[in-house]
DNA sequence: CTCCAGGTGATGG
DNA sequence: CCATCACATGGA
């Protein structure tokens, strides 16, 4: 069990903002204690605040080397969030209460495979949906692993003392499936567009790795070349695949907040923050839909 | 059963 | 260039 501090890190904020879908709820530490299992890069993390500490106290199941050369960068932990947040106007009360509501969020250094792939499957998904059919593509190879969490499972025993888990399939593990494999998934009629990337992938014609050089613009025009591409998948890609910080997914959400808070256009001083910026406000507005649903029963 | 989901591509004006 | 429509499923 490792013993963190961290500041401007919120793991409910994180998980909920629309940017991964494989951080979820393994159950409660303490009441108001979640911990998150969070799968990446072929490896899974248990992580929760600390019930004995103050709010910048976490517990983590990997160890410090691990933290160390992975998870510090993957949770983006090195860049100061405040630059950002600094980005913004301080008389937009709106996008001021955006940000004190999703204080803590990061953007995840995620795989740019693992993004593309996932992001052609959101498209006219629900989140649990999404999730779902992302587990079920994982699990397609049926090579397990494992994450002993007894020490989880000492402390409150309504947590697991063992997960099971699957890796995001490699390029090369996708490009060999079958149409009916992909499909049983439940990727539905983008199961096509899926075959073909992975297709591609493999031969080098896509190389998602020289794509890191490119500049925004250049890298938004490589991806929009692939079928079942557009701009907003394009664009989380970018954001969550590329850590492409001034990249804006527009989605409905997005579009309802920048027609009724900035009269359709983004301030032009935002531009260079606006993938982050963007973060808080997805985050907000979600929030209050959620809320608003519960008031209408 | 019905409705809708962090959209995209094809088609027709 | 813009408007419209089909699209396969799972979740609520």
């Amino acid at each position: 069990m490792l013993h963190l501090t961290i500041d401007d890190f919120d793991l409910r904020a994180i998980a909920e903002s629309g940017q991964c879908f494989r951080m979820t709820e393994a159950g409660n530490l303490r009441p108001g204690f979640p911990v998150y299992k969070v799968i990446a890069s072929g490896s899974c993390l248990l992580i929760s605040g600390d019930p004995d500490g103050d709010e910048n106290s976490f517990l983590a199941s990997c160890t410090e080397s691990e933290w160390e050369n992975f998870y510090k960068r993957y949770f983006d932990l090195d860049t100061d969030y405040g630059i950002y947040r600094d980005h913004a106007d301080k008389n937009d009360s709106f996008l001021q209460k955006c940000m004190e509501y999703g204080r803590g969020i990061r953007i995840l250094n995620q795989e740019p495979w693992e993004m593309l792939i996932s992001f052609i499957i959101s498209q006219r998904k629900s989140v649990p949906a999404i999730r779902t059919t992302v587990e079920r593509l994982c699990a397609l190879s049926g090579k397990e692993k494992i994450l002993d969490c007894s020490e989880w499972h000492a402390m409150n025993s309504e947590l697991p003392d063992r997960i099971i888990y699957y890796p995001f399939p490699s390029v090369e593990t996708l490009a060999e499936y079958s149409f009916e494999d992909i499909n049983s998934t439940g990727t539905g009629y983008r199961t096509g567009y899926i075959m073909e990337a992975a297709r591609r992938a493999s031969t080098g014609e896509l190389d998602l790795h020289a794509m890191d050089k490119l500049s925004d613009e250049e890298l938004l025009s490589v991806l929009l070349g692939i079928q079942g591409v557009g701009i907003k998948v394009a664009s989380c890609t970018a954001l969550f695949g590329f850590h492409r910080l001034s990249i804006c997914p527009e989605d409905v959400w997005m579009k309802r907040v920048k027609e009724q808070f900035y009269a359709g256009v983004w301030p032009e001083s935002y531009r260079p923050a606006l993938g982050v910026l963007q973060q808080y406000m997805f985050y907000y507005a979600r929030l209050e839909h959620e809320k608003s649903k519960i008031k209408e029963i």
